[in-house]
DNA sequence: GAGCCGTGGCT
DNA sequence: TAGCCAAGGCT
């Protein structure tokens, strides 16, 4: 069988160019008889979902060190874990991990599921995650399809449907070559395959385990694959953004609804985001206009321009207000940090700031 | 199926 | 600069 050949051809060379991250048991560990935590590869798992490599180890590392087990990370506060997940993206993951700790706790005695359908029901864990979890984490023959697979099966067939209509085809595909041997290494093994040899731009065909299987490689078009279908242009919004504060040096910040955009969060007071944008300033205060922040989200631009005041006071109970020793920037999703590094630099550069400062 | 949901790095 | 892309899930 050509799918046994395959399989063995690229475990051999995950033996030999495993990367090593932080949540993951080597190959040759696994061998000696380490197995994963599950706990540490659906923490993982959900960080790395549209979310680099690079960009998820500094996280995973201090949400472990926070949390070293699942039971841990229920009983910790909601405001916590957004606060440490701020900057990294996709906040309904946040909730989703905090829901799921919780159902694990109450519900599954502290332990993970040990099987795809049992993972499956997991709030945040999708069919990518479920077959994650099952095969890294319980050497279970799961599939994992992933934008890796989806991109080395396209190449392997040359597959002209396009996604994400061709992701039952792919899936289809890529279960044939899953061996029942090391599931849980040849999962990791074909993503590292499509993040470091076949890979979007210009892979490196000349050195790729399965070089010899790959049709798209025998004519030469792998960067044609995967054919995608066009996507939407994204519009540009504007809005306005508030940062004010108190005569008591609190910072006046609003947690945002559960639901929607940056959803929990914390951010500044401000007008909506749409094609409109007049200033709306929504409490009392010496408000200046300091400039501009612009940053893309997935599906539109913004331009927010920043008003900041200092020494607001009033009735500002519906707000979260926070004092310095209570805040930190870290806390906040990037749009809502940008907005806070334009507005600061302002309160320590302007003289009327500098006046109130010292007097405080 | 399609829209919604972040961010940073790379080309 | 602007678009593409990253170990997707939910509604």
């Amino acid at each position: 069988m050509k799918q046994l050949e395959m399989a063995d051809t690229l475990l051999d060379w995950y033996d030999r160019h495993a990367r090593d991250l932080p949540w993951r048991v080597s190959p040759q560990d696994r061998k000696a008889g380490i197995s994963p935590d599950p706990y540490q590869i659906w923490m993982s798992e959900i960080m790395l979902q549209q979310t680099t490599v690079a960009a998820v180890k500094s996280y995973f590392e201090r949400f472990t060190a926070l949390w070293p087990t699942v039971t841990a990370l229920a009983n910790a506060e909601d405001e916590r874990v957004l606060g440490e997940w701020a900057g990294l993206g996709y906040y309904a993951r946040a909730r989703n991990l905090l829901k799921c700790a919780r159902v694990i706790r109450d519900e599954h005695g502290g332990v993970f599921p040990k099987t795809r359908e049992g993972l499956l029901s997991l709030p945040g864990v999708g069919p990518y995650t479920a077959a994650a979890i099952a095969s890294i984490a319980f050497d279970l023959p799961e599939t994992v399809v992933d934008g890796n697979v989806e991109r080395v099966t396209s190449r392997l067939f040359r597959l002209e449907t396009p996604l994400p209509a061709a992701k039952p085809e792919l899936t289809a595909l890529a279960q044939t070559l899953t061996p029942n041997e090391r599931p849980g290494d040849y999962a990791q093994a074909i993503m590292d395959l499509g993040a470091t040899i076949c890979s979007p731009k210009s892979p490196a065909c000349g050195i790729c385990p399965w070089m010899a299987f790959c049709a798209a490689c025998k004519v030469g078009d792998q960067a044609r694959f995967p054919l995608k279908t066009p996507k939407k242009p994204k519009p540009t919004r504007h809005g306005h953004a508030y940062v004010a504060r108190t005569t008591r040096g609190e910072w006046v910040l609003e947690t945002r609804p559960e639901k929607g955009l940056l959803g929990g969060m914390l951010g500044w007071p401000g007008t909506d985001w749409r094609e409109a944008h007049p200033k709306a300033a929504p409490f009392e205060g010496a408000w200046i206009e300091v400039g501009e922040v612009r940053h893309t989200f997935t599906h539109f631009h913004l331009i927010l321009t920043v008003h900041r005041a200092d020494q607001v006071e009033g009735a500002l109970e519906v707000y979260a207000l926070r004092g310095q020793n209570a805040f930190r920037a870290s806390d906040l999703p990037t749009v809502m940090r940008k907005a806070f590094d334009l507005a600061h630099s302002t309160f320590t550069t302007d003289p009327v700031a500098s006046d109130a400062n010292q007097e405080a």
